[in-house]
DNA sequence: TATATACTCGATACACCGTATCGTACCGAT
DNA sequence: ATCGGTACGATACGGTGTATCGAGTATATA
């Protein structure tokens, strides 16, 4: 927009012409904060490898190396977006001796955060992460189950979280893989449905897995929410079958 | 290696120093197999991210451009690597009415290839796998459990299996990104041992985690495959509790 | 006030990526 | 022997993350 003329192009620029005093254009003050932003917004609209630095750079309207004063890398900028999430996880309480609703509470708001940036998931296949809001969120986590009765030994309520907290995981994987492909299907309805589906068709249809092909027939295709729930009520059972009898 | 003159440089080559007869300089079957094996190889040994099209067709002696009569794309290279390795793992099998048994060797195994190939976690996050190995895998864990004493539903052997499965998935997320945290230690000791640790140190010492300061203070850390096993009987439990009674 | 110095910033550059394009060199048919 | 089609791969393009370093500002000194 700025029509900025280009250097070392025909005459030299005289000095008094110059297109503005680049004292300091526009203050923009810049922070972390607002770079993390950026690059989450960009990241929940088009993706994950949408999110560039020159992109989130120019999302704030600086050039790419203007972001090296506040990041040192990549990755480190990935790290602040995942520690931003779980800043957005609302910490899991427990009512009383509701254990099973701490748990619940906390699944719930891990699974909602990561279906809200679908992106969360592919980050957390890389280091732990162990960002301030991170170490609140597991704070906060064990906070709730500590004192529940029968929750005694501190190696029974890792256990107990940290299966959650992995059956989380797992299926958030699961269901935003899938729910990739489904977006697929809408948005580029050719491709899942004039060549997956078809596939798959053949594939089944090849006799080579008549187990699967009698299940993909018969079994009742239930939603994404009570599927989880089914399964976040197996493992909870599991839990309750470890303590001590009540 | 061929010590190729390079062209458009000094006097124009005359025709017949040509350096090779390049009709055909190494006939170099080339297929996806081999590629996909190369490309295995490269992400097994530097890591997913060191998988780029032109080092892997560097590896098979071969322009990049050349893949691409085998492959249409990276991300079609990427679902037969991850394919190739639900080739690897032992289809999951019942001794008898052992479902636990059926249900432990399907976790077992997709836990080993896996923890083989660590890259195989990040390329799960995506799409869903529905290449001939993964189908037969998944045709392979319905079986093995389809009859068992208890699983008379179809829907409860989705379940079984389906959580297991989750289960698996998110164990396997979580221990190697501690994996690659330890290795980083390991390799690199300055970044860990010099930035993490001492990071974790400062950050519990806040006060600001007391929980979580005492946990990590007097908590028996297990290791990863006990805890592996201690998760997948919790899950196991679970799946018990909602079979009819025996 | 004029000048020397330190420092910060961002334009430029580099190596690498995935892949579109298309001239060329081959093969088979006429 | 000539021609037509085909397939290969060198080249090129637009993108990436980030190292480098010259220019321009602000500060300290004479």
């Amino acid at each position: 927009m700025a029509a900025r003329r280009e250097a070392g192009e025909g005459e030299p620029m005289l000095v008094w012409e110059r297109p503005e005093p680049p004292s300091r254009p526009a203050p923009s003050p810049l922070s972390r904060d607002r770079i993390v932003r950026a690059a989450i917004e960009l990241a929940d609209a088009d993706g994950l490898e949408a999110v560039s630095l020159r992109k989130v750079a120019a999302a704030l309207d600086a050039g790419p190396m203007r972001l090296y004063g506040y990041l040192s890398t990549k990755e480190e900028l990935l790290d602040l977006m995942a520690d931003a999430v779980y800043g957005e996880i609302p910490p899991p309480v427990r009512a009383g001796d509701d254990w099973r609703g701490a748990l619940r509470s906390l699944a719930h708001g891990v699974r909602a955060a990561g279906l809200r940036h679908e992106w969360l998931i592919n980050l957390l296949s890389g280091r732990p992460n162990l960002g301030p809001h991170a170490l609140a969120h597991g704070e906060a986590s064990l906070a709730a189950l500590d004192g529940a009765p029968g929750f005694d030994h501190i190696d029974t309520i890792m256990l107990a979280v940290g299966t959650v907290n992995v059956y989380v995981l797992g299926a958030l994987q699961r269901q935003i893989a899938d729910l990739r492909a489904a977006r697929a299907t809408g948005m580029d309805e050719r491709e899942w449905q004039h060549a997956a589906y078809p596939y798959l068709a053949r594939m089944l249809a090849t006799g080579r897995y008549p187990t699967l092909a009698r299940f993909v027939r018969d079994a009742s295709h239930t939603d994404a929410d009570t599927t989880f729930e089914t399964g976040l009520d197996c493992v909870l059972d599991g839990i309750a079958a470890r303590l001590p009898r009540a």
